[in-house]
DNA sequence: TGTAAGTCAATAGA
DNA sequence: TCTATTGACTTACA
């Protein structure tokens, strides 16, 4: 999962803000002491409060931001701190108030659950830790040299553990009113109030918005289409009030587009009634001069339009996890898309600029289910179904396995429609020497000739489509992860740490080429170092290095 | 035809 | 049962 890498000291990243206690509906609703933020910027403020939220509470509970502020002005960068011991102390604190690790990541250090375990489980060293990396320490410091800290932690975790999940939803949904009432503030009274926000009613916007995305696209000038790249940040937009107001800005547009319209509202927003391919768009709306005229609105605003994709996924992972939704639920429901592709995008998510017009409808779509007051009780109630769904269908699969037959031809098992398992091909997992070869290769040649992947592919025993896969995909994951190396998890340790393949396929790359001399010696040497990690991955060989 | 972008299914790990 | 990863695939485009 990616963590708010971008978390400054005393910045705690836009998640952790804006997930604050102080627009937590749990907690609000809970302690009198919470009290709701009056506005947005309030709530995104870094100098807020971080618990206690409310001004009017600072002075009887120090928030913990403040108070690590406070605390690490006085200068403990300069101290060397026992990491180990520290995290320790966490860990048994975190027991001992049933705190879990990622309330205690989100609201604390700004960091996931998979990152503070990571770092609970095997702290660095102070010395070897940069500056970056000594921060969480320093929170956890401070964090544990403030009792008031600690239990109001606690508070948060037993509140979140006891609510309901309809007051939950409740509360949420009338944070997202608030949110309404600003956003309307800001924008055009008259409009706001006159408008119904509503998801339901966004379907043919997200259309229409689309559409002229493409079109806009299409009639770009070159000079648009040169412009130089804008710096990563910029791409991703911030959380300046001017970017953030963008995307206000769009979803005012799109408000007063419907109200504009007077359209009657489409059933649903759901992506099984809208196409995701904009090939299959319907024509266009701008058929009446009011058409045209809207279109020409809608084609002026956006080019500004902007969407700030790190805040928006991270928003939506945050609801998610509060209201206990899965990927797939979500994925399924509101994007369309597999619980890995919506595990990718809110991980991984790429910079607005860099999206394609498909890319970006995702990123529209999420937009605007945030913005839907309805959007969890509406995944909630789809939950419910989903789960009726699948009992009903793992009561009929109980019932079909009782049918399946080994098929006449001994292939493999095939169920009573005759579709057979045993046509589904092996999934190819690369061990880690063959990876380390593709990556040594890589370094060298990042986009390998057709004569190079054959020929990596006959040393390694892999399917050239299997090597030309690999590098298309990580040249792909290098991009999507800012030019550094793609995380590379799922790797068959070799038990004698040695690494002889990526040497001498990197001296392939200096081998001669077609129709030159060939050190045959090597080549074999080189194919049974190979052969040690290939034999304990499961996948078809390539018929042609049977020959081999 | 090669590449980028987007996506899926299988899989691992918690 | 959840999320993250990754090999493979589709589509669009130059």
């Amino acid at each position: 999962m990616q963590t708010t890498g971008e978390v400054s000291v005393f910045s705690p990243p836009s998640d952790v803000r804006s997930v604050s206690v102080d627009n937590d509906p749990v907690i609000q609703k809970e302690t009198p002491e919470f009290h709701h933020s009056t506005g947005k910027e309030e709530a995104l403020n870094e100098s807020s409060s971080f618990i206690s939220g409310s001004p009017a509470s600072s002075s009887s509970s120090l928030s913990v931001q403040s108070f690590i502020k406070e605390e690490t002005d006085s200068g403990d960068d300069e101290q060397e701190f026992d990491t180990a011991r520290l995290a320790q102390q966490v860990k048994e604190a975190l027991q001992r108030l049933n705190i879990g690790q990622r309330v205690f990541g989100h609201y604390v250090l700004g960091l996931s659950q998979g990152t503070v375990s990571d770092i609970l489980a095997r702290p660095k060293p102070w010395s070897k830790l940069t500056s970056r990396g000594r921060e969480p320490f320093l929170r956890m410091k401070h964090f544990l040299s403030n009792e008031h800290s600690i239990q109001m932690l606690s508070v948060i975790q037993e509140r979140l553990r006891d609510r309901s999940s309809d007051d939950v939803i409740r509360n949420i949904l009338d944070q997202s009113r608030l949110e309404m009432l600003d956003d309307d503030d800001e924008d055009d009274d008259d409009e706001g109030s006159r408008c119904q926000h509503s998801g339901d009613e966004s379907h043919n916007i997200i259309r229409n918005i689309l559409q002229q995305a493409k079109h806009e696209m299409q009639t770009q000038t070159p000079a648009m289409n040169d412009a130089p790249v804008q710096q990563e940040e910029e791409d991703y937009g911030t959380l300046e009030p001017s970017v953030q107001s963008l995307a206000d800005f769009v979803q005012s547009i799109i408000q007063k587009v419907k109200c504009e319209i007077n359209e009657d509202a489409e059933p649903s927003v759901s992506p099984s009634s809208v196409s995701r391919s904009f090939q299959t768009l319907p024509a266009d709306p701008g058929q009446t001069a009011q058409g045209f005229k809207m279109e020409t609105r809608q084609s002026c605003e956006l080019q500004s339009l902007h969407l700030d994709t790190f805040s928006i996924t991270q928003r939506v992972k945050e609801t998610l996890t509060v209201n206990n939704i899965g990927q797939r639920v979500f994925g399924e429901e509101v994007l369309g898309l597999t619980q890995s592709s919506v595990s990718e995008l809110l991980s991984h998510p790429k910079p607005w600029t860099k999206l394609s017009l498909k890319g970006k409808e995702n990123f529209i779509r999420m937009h605007l289910w945030l913005q839907d007051p309805q959007n969890i009780q509406k995944l909630n109630a789809m939950k419910k179904t989903d789960h009726r769904a699948r009992l009903k269908r793992a009561l009929i699969g109980s019932e079909c396995d009782s049918q399946r037959c080994l098929d006449v031809g001994g292939q493999g098992f095939c169920d009573r429609w005759g579709q057979c398992e045993a046509m589904k091909r092996p999934r190819v997992i690369l061990s880690a020497q063959e990876r380390e070869a593709l990556i040594a290769v890589y370094q060298t040649e990042p986009y390998p000739s057709q004569h190079t992947i054959e020929r990596l592919a006959a040393q390694l025993g892999l399917h050239t489509s299997t090597v030309s896969n690999w590098f298309y995909n990580y040249r792909s994951r290098i991009r999507r992860d800012g030019f550094s190396e793609p995380v590379q998890t799922r790797i068959f340790q070799n038990p004698t740490g040695c690494s002889p393949v990526s040497a001498s396929l990197v001296r392939l790359k200096q081998e001669p080429s077609d129709g030159e001399m060939e050190d045959a010696d090597l080549q074999r040497e080189e194919h049974n170092h190979v052969s040690v990690g290939v034999q304990s991955v499961k996948r078809e060989k390539d018929e042609d290095l049977s020959e081999l």
